[in-house]
DNA sequence: TCTTGAACTTGACATCGTCAAGATTGCAAG
DNA sequence: CTTGCAATCTTGACGATGTCAAGTTCAAGA
């Protein structure tokens, strides 16, 4: 099946709009992204989306989920890369997480935008789940336990994420500074420093 | 000086203008916000803005100004209802913050939307720092400290901040379940149960 | 009173998302 | 083999949007 038979029926277009659509997205960010612009990158006409997407939340939608994707597939990639050491997975992971949110800005902010209007695809709520349950297995092998397995687990899964979330978030907003991105070192230095510090009642 | 003298010279076009442009936003979000619709709102011609924000940016930029200034107002009004022990302070502080975005989304997205491209103006830059040192005063209140006194007190800060930030931007991305934001006594309790969740190295 | 510049309007333009209607093609039934 | 059908893609149009240029109105100082 070559890319190209002919002038109309592309072969694999809902794919190739997918993959313009990221480069667009990475290129001018969200707020510039254009329907019209992804089809011309393909080489198609303006309409063209439409019958594989509908509408242009459509598009969006699937970059949601492939941006989720990539999100799980970095935070993998970085824990592969640690010790065993149950915490330190857990450190790697979050490290693979900022990564991400830090090398493709506009596919993060993407992802996390406000779904409050439509409910996001059960895709993107599947690849979503996959990664919370990625970090919940993080956090219970830390404490040598199965997932999610005891009172107030799911408090502390939702801890860690959301505090790797807030700093990749800070970051992106140009409130907090951070070391380049891929000055590994740096990176995971200052990311124990704010991960691990501990409020008490006086 | 009356609101409207005359068809031309509005009097106070530009507040007018932030002023609907901040109910434009709560009522259809940032991404259906338009110029025309905010100059159609107040009664004026849509070239009207322009020569008081230049272009759109400008006025996002003056709503951005607003927004943390309301949210600065939203955790010192919390914090002024709390005990004068400086922990409940910070918690209180943090549920102010978790309020305001939950009470404005949209604005509270635009604050902190990608600033990557165009530097934010001296303005917000000014506001947030503020809203900085509010959150640097009550985390060094709990150490009995001044603010940013010691080695270390900026990421203890930043620990801070970016843990109530966090939450905030999962509930509003969906991804995390909350109470709702008006129940005091439940959100202080989710709050708390995951802001001082602690990780330990096995 | 005259004039000058700020405040606002009007009209135009390119670009955007979406819709309806037409063109093209693969494919399977006959 | 051919013939018709449904999926795929194109074309043209519409209203809405941000921005620019040129014109209009008004207040206030010379």
């Amino acid at each position: 099946m070559p890319k190209q038979k002919n002038s109309y029926h592309h072969g694999d277009l809902r794919r190739a709009l997918i993959d313009a659509g990221e480069a667009e997205l990475s290129e001018n960010g969200l707020a510039a992204f254009s329907l019209r612009r992804v089809a011309a990158r393909v080489g198609v006409s303006h309409a063209a989306p439409a019958h594989h997407f509908g509408d242009v939340s459509g598009l969006i939608d699937a970059l949601a989920e492939r941006g989720f994707r990539r999100l799980l597939d970095s935070m993998i990639a970085h824990q592969e890369a640690a010790t065993d050491e149950p915490y330190e997975q857990l450190i790697a992971s979050g490290l693979g997480y900022l990564h991400f949110a830090r090398s493709h800005p506009a596919l993060f902010r993407l992802i996390f935008s406000d779904h409050s209007g439509a409910a996001p695809s059960p895709e993107v709520m599947a690849t979503a789940g996959a990664a919370f349950m990625h970090l919940a297995t993080n956090v219970a092998a830390v404490h040598g336990a199965a997932p999610l397995a005891h009172d107030g687990a799911r408090d502390e899964v939702m801890a860690c994420w959301t505090r790797v979330h807030g700093i990749a978030e800070l970051i992106l907003s140009g409130m907090m500074d951070a070391p380049d991105k891929d000055d590994k070192a740096a990176n995971d230095a200052m990311f124990r420093s704010i991960f691990e510090v501990q409020f008490r009642t006086s």
